[in-house]
DNA sequence: GCAAGGTAGTAGCTCAGCTAATGGTTTGTG
DNA sequence: CACAAACCATTAGCTGAGCTACTACCTTGC
């Protein structure tokens, strides 16, 4: 069978004119050498070379042969370099920090699929608040985080997206309206409310204040999702929650959009010095182009 | 060792997304193919395919190998190809026709380098005269012929070109002349003529018009240069022959120049219906190529 | 004529790589 | 839930392709 070893015989052979330096330029015996030779020539059906005088001397053939050979060999040397730099990326390890919601919601499919084109990348999740993200990107302590609404000389790639409703029980009256309209931030002020951070303490408190909500208004503060459908549905008050949380519990109670719409982002932001991290620019780069695609 | 069975099977494995049937397409056991896949992906160091559930997936460094494998496989392809429209081309006989000068002085070196690029293509010689030559360049006899001055429409590779001087005794009248210029067609005439054909006689009779000679004039017609060479020696008369046959007859001779000069190429043209072979083709191409550098 | 340098041929051995058979894991199904 | 199907990995064992060492032979240059 026709080996790479033949290739790289005939092309050295056809650079140092003999086959005696060619072979032991390759690494093997002249004897060798020659049956190789004689072995591709036979197979090919015609002479890649005249052995004339002291030379090799490629016949027309042969260096139509050699060109193509040549070309093969710069592939496998380019293949060999890949692999090599593949080498230094190896095994690595990634931290990446993010809210609940977002590592089980929108991280799984992103995760698994990046695991499987990169599966020497081991990326290991921590969960946090929004504040302590904010932490451990400064500190170096995580190399990639997920961050809400990130401001845009942050450059992040967007992983989603969703916008707040307003939760109420079905009872409730503005649960009434049907004209589809949402119901406007004034509305909500002085209603009994229900914060829930689902993680994010810090936005929380700057939703509250987008809202126009004064603290007195606030009859609870809640960390999930799951506690604010609750207490909702027992009429403590009314919640203000993002929309894709909503399938899980939505029994008893009505969601209604809000006027102007309110929507958070997630972004997926490197740690400053991360850029050196060639385990994090693949993963950014690749999360980058799942994303826009 | 790295083999090329390796890349076929990189590629088909892509291709069908799945070991098994990759294996059985190239001719191999699924046993088999895992291993050698093993084998590379230990050799490069990384993994070429996520094993995920049902399909073989490629990792982002294994697509850019594969990448690298498809093309050396194409060149690997077009290797394959030239070899089999080599051997169409086979070992291949090629008749040519030509005069005794320019196979004893042009064709030698031509012929020796044409056979070290195509040792397949056989090249036999026949001689004749000019009127043989288009004789069987008309019937088909030879493949190619040597013709002298061909017709710019025919189409021919020049060979060579040499120009004719006159040829006399040292002790001649006009031999004493040093001022350089040439001897004039008409200080020829009227003096006894040696008609020296070298295996040209139609070329002779017509290089005997142009010089105004007249048939009366012409004491003596031979073959060989030679011979003329000769008989101008002996006083018996001029003669007039090509510069390049000097060399080897010049003992008490003295060539000169004519004015106007008159030069005789050698043209090399194909046979009417050789377009058709391969052998004849690459044959008339090299040439062209070699005496055109 | 002889040494130097080159290619081709031969015998023999070693190991790379293939096959066959088996086990394990995941997926889809009655 | 068990069972079948599909697929990959692993093992043991064998075969032959291809390498080495050695030799023969040819050409060239001194």
């Amino acid at each position: 069978m026709l080996n790479l070893t033949h290739w790289r015989l005939v092309v050295s052979i056809s650079d140092m004119g003999t086959i005696s330096h060619a072979s032991d330029i390759i690494g093997m015996t002249q004897s060798g050498a020659s049956q190789a030779l004689a072995q591709l020539e036979h197979m090919l059906g015609a002479a890649l070379f005249s052995r004339s005088q002291r030379r090799m001397i490629p016949t027309a053939f042969g260096e139509s042969v050699i060109e193509h050979a040549r070309a093969m060999l710069n592939h496998h040397a380019h293949i060999r370099s890949l692999a090599n730099e593949q080498q230094g990326l190896g095994p690595a390890r990634l931290t990446l920090g993010s809210f609940p919601s977002v590592i089980s919601r929108i991280l799984p499919k992103l995760l698994s699929s990046f695991r499987q084109r990169y599966p020497d990348i081991e990326v290991v999740a921590l969960e946090g608040t929004d504040k302590e993200i904010e932490e451990w990107l400064g500190n170096q302590h995580i190399d990639v985080g997920v961050v809400l609404n990130p401001a845009a000389e942050r450059d992040a790639v967007i992983l989603g997206c969703d916008t707040w409703v307003a939760l109420l029980p079905v009872s409730h009256a503005l649960a009434r309206r049907t004209d589809g309209t949402g119901i406007g931030f004034s509305e909500l002020a002085h209603h009994p409310f229900i914060l829930a951070t689902g993680g994010c303490h810090v936005h929380a408190q700057s939703l509250a204040q987008t809202l126009g909500l004064e603290l007195t208004d606030i009859r609870v503060t809640v960390q999930s999702w799951e506690s604010a459908c609750a207490l909702v549905r027992e009429g403590i008050g009314i919640a203000v929650v993002p929309e894709s949380t909503l399938p899980e519990c939505k029994r008893g109670l009505r969601a209604l959009p809000l006027e102007p719409p309110i929507k958070r982002s997630f972004g997926l932001v490197k740690a400053p010095a991360a850029a050196y991290s060639k385990a994090a620019d693949v993963f950014f780069q690749y999360l980058s182009a799942m994303t826009q695609a």
